[in-house]
DNA sequence: GTCTATACGTCGATAGAC
DNA sequence: GTCTATCGACGTATAGAC
């Protein structure tokens, strides 16, 4: 998605694009959405007000441009983040506990994804964006729940979705609260909070699956 | 919170005060916070520009204003939604449809909400209030919490605040993922399963409690 | 005390020279 | 592709009418 929708293919013009959205995100992070200027990240960046002018239809299409940056980013870091696991519990733990702590890294990006979320579904033209967005995340930590469900036959695909669209909203809320009134170690408790309110949620389902296939054993084999 | 910090007295002032936030609010709602001017405002609650700056002393004090006053009105409306119930499993199931009742009726002001609060916390003298505000949503859930813990003995103070923050993280949750992608049978499934999750937190915590008391009588009695 | 008229500096955006 | 110069609209300040 990042180098889709593009106008110009210049070597040069690539280069300056890119160090305009590095340079955004830095003053965004920095003052906030509201109060950063394009002046600001021009200067920011090393170029003119007009050379950014150039590059982007308007501040609202740099600031689309940032969010999809900022997706790629983190949606690559969560899964680089995540290590091996052998069961769906650990890996619930283990998923959570490294986005959790991703996360806690980068308070001051996450203020200006969600700054910058809810920007796009004010724009009509950018409301997909947002969706994707929420869509790219569930997909990681549906991936990695997938990764192991393959091997022990726990979840199958759905299931598992489920179970990372919970994960995912639970690590939403919980990162909101820190964001709001910060204190790690409540944070902290309240993550193994969710981890095993998430394991019991999965070997639920896995539960109810085994159940089923023992109740019609012809449907399965 | 509402009425205080106030600097005018008289009733006239104080009727074109509200009125102005009030006209805010919908303009706000309507075109979201980047996007409303000063001058959008000022027309939508037929008053002056100048006007609206004698009764705040900024835009900014103005969008707080608008931002408590929506604190409040969430408060109290997710107080009276809620009706009485035997035990903390059914109060946990009851109190979680009706939040999320309120929410899914009134969309636009929560994305408002949402604006707002990162909106303060960008100012450092307006921090404080986005934390008010989680402080003030725990404490409507965990109120309603202890009205039934207080007579059934299932959980104690600190417990009910524990219960109430993981109720509201996950319908936050899921507020952000309805909004981003709406999909409305989708979420009515992830808040049945987040009341599950919900009420075998909190019967974990009661079994606790019960396996301490069983385990040493005598500091309990 | 309540409101208005008017003006100031900065914002996002653009035109045209280079 | 980048520059300077400039535009109307924005948030804000204030002197004075009632």
């Amino acid at each position: 998605m990042t180098t889709a929708a593009r106008e110009q293919v210049g070597a040069k013009g690539e280069r300056t694009r890119r160090q305009i959205i590095v340079g955004a995100l830095q003053a965004l992070a920095t003052g906030g959405v509201a109060a950063t200027t394009t002046r600001d990240i021009a200067a920011g960046a090393g170029v003119r007000l007009a050379t950014l002018h150039y590059h982007f239809e308007s501040k609202s299409a740099l600031l689309l441009a940032v969010l999809e940056h900022l997706i790629d980013e983190t949606t690559t870091a969560l899964r680089e983040e995540t290590g091996d696991t052998a069961d769906i519990a650990s890996c619930i733990r283990g998923s959570l506990r490294a986005g959790w702590r991703y996360l806690t890294r980068t308070l001051e990006l996450q203020i200006v994804q969600y700054e910058l979320t809810l920007y796009a579904l004010r724009r009509d033209d950018a409301v997909g964006l947002a969706g994707y967005q929420y869509d790219a995340y569930i997909k990681v930590y549906q991936d990695i729940l997938q990764g192991v469900a393959g091997r022990t036959g726990e979840l199958d695909a759905a299931e598992c979705a489920d179970v990372a669209r919970f994960m995912l909203a639970g690590i939403d809320g919980l990162l909101l609260q820190e964001l709001a009134k910060p204190n790690r170690t409540r944070s902290s408790h309240a993550i193994e909070t969710l981890i095993a309110a998430t394991q019991v949620f999965a070997s639920g389902l896995s539960n109810n699956r085994k159940a089923r296939k023992a109740r019609r054993p012809a449907t399965r084999g």
